[in-house]
DNA sequence: TGAATAAAGTTGAACTATCAACTAAATAAA
DNA sequence: TTTATTTAGTTGATAGTTCAACTTTATTCA
């Protein structure tokens, strides 16, 4: 019975919130695609908060998108060998590294916008506002359970 | 104000999304690694599947996962290189392999059971049951929403 | 029956995630 | 001020994901 009850969670919780996640990526990537953009979703979740911050740090970014600070430096490798962004060495602290937008960057932010809205439409189709916060309640409450340790 | 909308959702579904995934798949392995059991949430995903069903498929283990065949294929070569499964030809479709536990992948599975526990209750710590249902109704709604093409 | 097509798996390439070990620079402490 | 510690970022190794191309075996259907 206990057994059963924790392998059904598994089923539940982990199989479900890992095949959503993989799913919405992949139906990013295909719209994206679609549309003749070239972009993952990942990059995507960087590129955003580069956009935002204007010179953002990859400490900063680290935090802002819950990836590893390796995760941030292997995305911000390929943002810079497609030429989407700049590192730029910070003047104060020779540690950082400023993150910037090229021109070909702030395009690409503005041509994935409406593939987002599109995403977004295909994804959340058919769900009540309510559940849809109720959903987004729970997954933060969620991080903030798993936040510290 | 349409793009930011646009963002501001991206900055939550996809965001949120990815990052409860992330976490959760750190704290698992954080769990299991702590209790002395050395296995990732992806091969567990599969573990289950070819523990209830006894001699799975690699493509029905695919579809139940909603895993990629190439990432199932990758999986089952850790799972095997680990002497927890084995690959037996199918008698009648030899085009098939099925997947069977082995003595030590049930041992482990058994191990394992405990750690799900463990992990479910840091996860949904001071979540309503009611929340719960709902947030599994809409990660269930949104996997029907993105499966068929 | 024989040729076209579909299905199950594998392989290679490019990208992402995590861990551990590392460099270099900044800050704290002695 | 010199040493110790912390912080930002990189690198290497291993695992998983996706796409596309491929092999092998089944199935369809002309």
């Amino acid at each position: 019975m206990e057994n059963k009850d924790s392998l059904q969670f598994h089923m539940n919780m982990g199989k479900l919130i890992s095949s959503v996640h993989n799913m919405i990526t992949r139906r990013f990537v295909h719209n994206a695609h679609e549309a003749g953009l070239d972009i993952s979703l990942d990059q995507w979740m960087v590129l955003g908060p580069i956009h935002y911050h204007g010179d953002a740090s990859q400490k900063l970014l680290s935090d802002f998108c819950f990836k590893d600070k390796t995760s941030i430096t292997r995305i911000v490798n390929t943002l810079e060998k497609k030429n989407l962004v700049v590192r730029v060495p910070d003047q104060l602290d020779h540690r950082v590294n400023r993150v910037i937008l090229t021109t070909a960057g702030k395009q690409l932010f503005n041509d994935v916008l409406p593939i987002m809205d599109k995403t977004k439409k295909e994804v959340s189709r058919d769900i009540s506002e309510s559940d849809i916060e109720t959903f987004k309640d729970v997954l933060t409450k969620i991080i903030s359970n798993l936040e510290n340790e």
